[in-house]
DNA sequence: GGCTTTCTTGAGCGATCGCTCAAGTATATA
DNA sequence: TATATACTTGAGCGATCGCTCAAGAAAGCC
């Protein structure tokens, strides 16, 4: 008597709706814009999703643990340090993605003077994303690649304000962004 | 025959519509917001801006303008890389201001998918201050407060980025933000 | 095949969006 | 004071917002 499964595929149509609220954000992306990108209608979505915040919440999440992943990813091939260096370059030049800008700090900036839950969910993963950078420059200083009169923390906390601006400059059509990274990668050096 | 002024100071009210955006951008102000703010009934609004996309692109201008102003009399102050080590510090913590953020980014982040006009207002007016940072890096450099072999327009690109990454941080709760505007500034010690 | 259970469909809800406009009100000139 | 000229007011337009729900279609069990 259990009949019926849904015609699409779950995941899939998170990534999308990920790639959507990445691109347009939360008050640019309507059920509308949804329901045509999913090709899904209201009551297929509600039934799946519960309400678009719920399913924008999913999506940050996936784009969260993504990103953490291919951070780690990077860090267990090339070591904490060049991989600290490699990612500013990274995460600018990967063509296929929606947007050059974080996913986290647009949610963040728009919704953040309303007090939305969204708001506190994106800033949640930024801290994530900080931990996850405050490790890797532990792991950097303890294998002697960086000196070891810095605080990790302070580290990783000016890199993600750096990463932040590089990712909106590089939304820029009058900025060389690659440049940007390439000083960013370079002050790694120095320390 | 020339009968009844407006009861509004004008300038007064666009430096209020662009508070109102800067905190809750684009979308996120509505005309009732407007309305209740100015102290304005729809007619009289449309009467005096035309629309709120014009409102916006004033309250745009206004922005820059006093932005630039206010580097302009620094650098008039302190000289040059004195100006460019003291903004950092002065943009986050004016603490009666209305957001942290820069308000061309929150701007250009928000409305670029969407081809919007004032998204190439804003990335216009953010093009303007980087030529304002370039010169005060050319001025340094003619100075000889920064090492002749630079390039001042590189400069000024990843000084920006960093700006708008410290903006953006500094609105997080879990982030120091007085401590990286201190490593900027330190960085063009290094210079 | 009949029945149950789920998924799909799409009309349409109340609220809000940016905005219009006709009527009313106040002021400077004649 | 009468008139002309703004400015102010607020009802309400059509469109869109996020979302609901009842009816229809499809698939697993007997």
């Amino acid at each position: 008597m259990m009949p019926r499964k849904p015609e699409y595929d779950r995941d899939d149509l998170i990534a999308r709706a990920r790639d959507m609220f990445w691109r347009q954000g939360w008050a640019g992306t309507s059920l509308k814009n949804l329901e045509r990108e999913l090709k899904l209608k209201p009551g297929s979505f509600y039934a799946a999703f519960g309400s678009k915040d719920a399913l924008y919440a999913l999506a940050l999440e996936r784009y969260t643990q993504e990103g953490v992943a291919r951070l780690k990813a990077l860090a267990e091939e090339l070591g904490p340090k060049a991989a600290l260096q490699a990612q500013p370059r990274l995460v600018i030049e990967t063509g296929a993605l929606p947007a050059k800008a974080c996913m986290l700090a647009k949610t963040y900036a728009e919704l953040q003077a309303r007090d939305h839950d969204l708001a506190e969910k994106a800033a949640a993963h930024m801290a994530e994303m900080k931990a996850c950078f405050t490790d890797l420059f532990r792991r950097a200083q303890a294998a002697g690649e960086i000196g070891p009169d810095h605080d990790p923390a302070r580290l990783a906390s000016r890199y993600q304000s750096d990463l932040l601006g590089l990712r909106l400059s590089a939304e820029r059509s009058d900025v060389d962004a690659t440049a940007i990274a390439a000083d960013i990668a370079a002050d790694l050096d120095r320390l």
